[in-house]
DNA sequence: TATCCGAGTTGCGTATGCCGCAACTCAACT
DNA sequence: AGTTGAGTTGCGGCATACGCAACTCGGATA
């Protein structure tokens, strides 16, 4: 061990009570190695679930990202503490990852923020992935048709993400919701995803219901009702839940193994989908997830 | 110094010749650290372009991510080559990133790749972009107005990088350009983000002067001349440049201090905007990129 | 204007965390 | 079966990243 700090146990209460500085842990952000999504222990280091990191120093400079995501904007102090390391080591972590433009100081000296070298590298990550590869035409198919907001999204730590996107010729205005993480039990591509998992896991994952509007699902067990209905049926549905105004169908993509990894989903104005045209839709868009469930090896039966 | 390799010097061949396996360093990739974005002299020292790292881990990680993202998929071996370091470190490396799902082995055994831990931080890095929040009612609005796709770009590297889109509702389909790194000569919004530069700085990012359709400009004398155009008439166009049938046209955004950091388009099919229309478009454009430069604390003249 | 305070950066010495080595495992070919 | 080639892991030494403290810088207070 160096110092008496940050010392990386595992199970301890190992608060960081390290120098001068009262160095504080906080609990794991939005990131966070995988295992562990769910039920995480109180006061624990930031960096310390799962298992050992290999290079402590990269662990660090994710962890720093990390922060930053979930808080903005952050000075060096105040990463020190979050870290349980000394200022200076949370500045030269910082200046490293600022020269590659990972983070970006937010004027002349002060906090920090996620750089655009983030965007570079994340435009080519969602290009190289298998899915949004497969799926690209058929998502733009799907539009063509429709004239709808095609989206294809996965799971990812408890929420949405949505991977892709291509707007149809009636969408009224949209923007970009790529990269943007979106409460599961309030869209139709989080209900599917959800549709995938068994009950316990899905116990784990909504842990409080957040209501958007006055027609988002907030009772536990209407939400896993309508899981229910998603299973059987092979697809879901939100109306006016997550906002008001969008209405939206999601059917499951799934991986060779069977497993449901994602989810496409239209999505429009709700005055112009009412429920039957909404639910209608199912016949264009189901066959569509499977044939990206097919372009990506699976071979079992819709 | 821990071992005489991985000195990266920029141009000339330049081995790394050190250990026992022959570890060959390579040039600069895409993201690389600011400063020096063109050619520059091929210096000896190790932290050779820009300042020394101050941490070195984290550069060698963060150089991973950005070889990646130039091959796609790489193995830990041949990554272990370009850094210059023995399999093992780049195997620890490689398994830290992974431990945060910034990047992702993408069969059982094998190859790496950017992760989808980059989009997440993507996601909240663009939002928390000034320009981004600044600009989105404006693009909103414009997106409204014209029925155009709208974007909003920024010089980033010796690309045009898009930070944001709204697809209005003419566009045929339109897929999500944002994270994508677009050449500079062949767009409209390249050609405005040049036209904030001087002769020399744009001779340095414009090294080839590629084509991608018969009407692309290969010829920097004549590129010269746009940009000219660009700088007394406030806006640039470009028609099946880049890709044929497809229009834009963009204008500039400024910074409080008046510097053009950013580029505001509106694009459409080539069959829907004829050169009038398109020209006419300005009207609307100018105002709302001056607009959004306001926002931005610019309080000179348009 | 002078003084303090809080925040970020930098030189330095140290011991710790990382790196290179080599042995190991595992597939895919021959 | 033998061979090659690629990825992972235990180990020991030493370079590296850390903590410390002194420094700079700007803003607030008196």
């Amino acid at each position: 061990m160096r110092t008496p700090s940050h010392g990386r146990p595992s199970d301890p209460p190992t608060i960081g009570g390290d120098v001068g500085a009262g160095t504080r842990a906080v609990t794991r952000g939005s990131l966070g190695p995988p295992g562990t999504s769910a039920g995480r222990r109180a006061s624990d280091e930031v960096g310390a679930s799962g298992k050992e990191s290999p290079v402590q120093s990269v662990d660090r400079a994710a962890t720093i990202l990390d922060q930053l995501a979930e808080a903005g904007e952050l000075g060096v102090t105040e990463l020190a503490r979050r870290l349980g390391v000394h200022k200076s080591t949370a500045s030269r972590l910082v200046a490293a990852l600022e020269k590659w433009e990972l983070v970006e100081q937010v004027e002349g000296r002060g906090k920090y923020r996620l750089g655009i070298g983030l965007l570079r590298l994340a435009g080519t990550a969602v290009a190289g992935l298998d899915v949004v590869e497969q799926a690209r035409p058929v998502c733009r198919r799907l539009a063509a048709e429709t004239g709808l907001t095609v989206n294809l999204a996965v799971l990812s730590d408890n929420h949405a993400l949505y991977l892709d996107q291509v707007a149809g010729t009636s969408a009224l205005q949209s923007y970009n919701w790529v990269g943007q993480r979106i409460p599961l039990h309030a869209t139709s591509n989080g209900k599917v995803l959800l549709s995938g998992l068994d009950r316990h896991t899905v116990r784990a994952l909504v842990r409080t219901l957040t209501a958007y509007t006055p027609k988002t699902i907030t009772d536990l067990a209407r939400l896993e009702a309508e899981l229910d209905h998603a299973r059987t049926d092979g697809y879901a549905i939100a109306v006016d839940e997550l906002e008001d105004g969008l209405a939206a169908i999601a059917a499951p993509v799934r991986n060779a193994h069977g497993e449901i990894t994602n989810s496409l989903s239209l999505s429009g104005p709700t005055f112009r989908l009412d429920p039957a045209r909404l639910r209608g839709l199912r016949r264009v868009l189901i066959p569509a997830a499977t044939e990206v469930s097919r372009r990506l090896g699976w071979r079992g039966q819709a």
